[in-house]
RNA sequence: GCUCCCAUCGUCUAGCCCGGUCAGGACGCCAGGUUUUCAUCCUGGUAACAGGGGUUCAAAUCCCCUUGGGAGUACCA
């Protein structure tokens, strides 16, 4: 029997959730079905200072409507909690205790003035200061005193971080699941602080207890975590822990230029890059998200799920279980995406069509009533639907194509008049309307039948006819079936759409 | 600057590990066709192995260098 697989999605509640982070833990939620392992939701909120109020709600509801669903977590419980980091205060300081008593890590009772104005410093020489081997020689700390001395700082409450003491000369060798081997030398590395003289562990010690303690198999994150992976192992080695195996996710890129993908590209291109709506409780800025615009949840999960992994095969609409059933991390992606907005709205079109005429109908019905105040028969709401939903990415783009089912058209669009309407088209289309006038089932099939008939008998030209038909029915050339528009209108809005056309074109 | 990671059409990518294919698919774009219009749809087209050196009968594929891009470099995660 192999180990349990159990993964985590681990972020730090500091903001929103951008769809970078959403694509981390789809791919654990994954990795984790797939494999029939566990997926936990830990809260990383380390940072006082950093505390944004609602962002951990936001994460959580956010990755509920994409369909991620966890295990463990605050919410979901399970027995390896608390799943707030800050909940779990009292753990880290024993374990901080255990490096510097086993020799691995140090206290240290530099400033952080002091140390930013050695920043400062090595900047001006352009060069950059690094806590190591060599520095930490003539630093403030417990490696250059005695015990008496150690003991006297502490003693006196002087304020001290915890720094682990990178092995000299020596070089780590990683292994990524995604990367393969990676070896880095041990003194380019710094000695990171490891517990904040505010009693609180940094990122590093608290990740590397947590994920122990939770006996995390596998850690998928994103690639801004690699250069931190040799102090990560260096730290399980010096636990004498087992270690996870990594798997280090590339980033997600803007779409056009260089970078990783940000807020300020989505306000700039016009794309959310949030998965839901959010609202800034400090400025009370409105960040627009992927629910609020319209996008299905299986869309934007699908679209995310192809950017950076792929299924090896032609297949490119995949739903959850398709995607649990496909996966695997060794057909994720070494280098960055770029993210296309573009694609991503085809997803959505994809979806929307998939969707039956009565769902979409239902969809479309909620819309009208919010944003136009129209309760329409749902009968024939559905029919429309049918017509139209071909032609759109999203529900609220139906009523552009759709509009005139409910609106008699005020105006008539000039350059089709000079195309379409001619000098014959006015005494045309009253015959026209008396003609329709006559049919009693006003079905499309028998609409289209008795003007065809018509047509053919008189030797007038389909194109011209129906053209001229159309603009006065819609006011536009665009729209489906002649037949079909008109049999959703009913016979009585039809002929009163033609007459009334015929008066305002023939001025 | 330093450390690490990465490199196939404009974009997402297959192919690379285990050298031999007209380098395949999708989005976008363009053209043609279908249609009473528009859209859909169908057909076709556009367009890539970053550059240089090796190894080999043969390199997108293996090796090296260059260039380019990215990330990290906090008592943030």
């Amino acid at each position: 029997m192999s180990e349990n697989i159990r993964v985590r999605f681990a972020p730090s509640p500091t903001g929103p959730l951008h769809m970078g982070g959403v694509r981390t833990a789809l791919y654990n939620y994954l990795f984790a079905r797939k494999n029939d392992g566990k997926m936990i939701l830990r809260i990383e909120d380390t940072d006082q200072t950093r505390f944004v109020p609602g962002a951990e709600q936001y994460i959580m509801e956010s990755l509920a409507w994409c369909g991620i669903q966890f295990d463990e977590g605050i919410i979901e419980g399970g027995s390896y909690g608390p799943y707030r980091q800050s909940e779990r205060k009292s753990i880290y300081a024993a374990y901080s205790d255990q490096l510097i008593q086993s020799g691995n890590a140090y206290y240290a009772f530099d400033t952080a003035e002091e140390l930013d104005e050695l920043r400062k410093q090595a900047e001006a020489e352009r060069k950059t200061f690094i806590y190591n081997s060599e520095s930490r020689k003539s630093l403030r700390n417990s490696l250059n005193m005695n015990d008496v001395e150690v003991k006297k700082h502490l003693d006196e409450g002087v304020p001290y971080v915890v720094r682990f003491l990178i092995p000299e000369n020596t070089s780590i060798t990683m292994n990524d699941l995604i990367r393969g081997t990676v070896t880095v030398k041990s003194e380019t590395l710094d000695d990171k602080v490891l517990f904040k003289s505010d009693g609180m562990p940094t990122y590093h010690l608290a990740n590397i207890v947590d994920d122990h303690l939770m006996e995390i198999s596998h850690v998928i994150r994103g690639e801004e975590w690699l250069p931190s992976l040799p102090l990560h192992v260096l730290l399980y080695e010096a636990f004498e822990w087992k270690k996870p195996q990594f798997a280090h996710l590339p980033l997600l890129l803007k779409p056009d230029g260089n970078g990783k993908l940000s807020k300020r590209d989505g306000d700039r291109l016009g794309f959310p890059v949030f998965p839901m709506q959010w609202k800034d409780p400090t400025t009370g800025e409105i960040s627009s998200g992927y629910r609020e615009n319209g996008y299905y949840p299986e869309a934007f999960v699908n679209m995310l799920a192809l950017l950076g992994w792929n299924p090896g095969s032609d297949q490119e609409i995949f739903g959850m279980n398709e995607l649990i059933e496909a996966f695997s991390l060794d057909r994720v992606g070494k280098s960055g995406s770029k993210f296309d907005p573009e694609k991503t709205k085809w997803f959505n079109h994809q979806y929307l069509i998939r969707q039956t005429d009565e769902a979409l109908a239902q969809e479309w019905l909620k819309w009208l009533k919010a944003e136009k105040n129209l309760e329409p028969e749902k009968k024939k709401v559905v029919k429309i639907v049918s017509l139209i939903k071909e032609r759109v990415n999203f529900v609220q783009e139906l009523w552009e194509e759709a509009n005139f089912f409910f609106e008699t058209p005020e105006s008539y669009d000039e350059k089709v008049v000079k195309k379409r309407w001619k000098t014959d088209s006015s005494e045309q289309m009253k015959t026209l309307a008396i003609l329709l006038d006559d049919i009693q089932d006003f079905s499309a099939e028998m609409i289209d039948e008795k003007i065809k008939i018509w047509i053919t008998e008189n030797e007038l030209s389909m194109g011209g006819i129906m053209n001229a038909l159309r603009l006065l029915l819609v006011g536009a050339a665009k729209g489906p079936h002649l037949g079909d528009i008109m049999e959703v209108l009913g016979k009585t809005e039809s002929i009163k759409r033609i007459s009334s056309g015929i008066k305002a074109l023939s001025n």
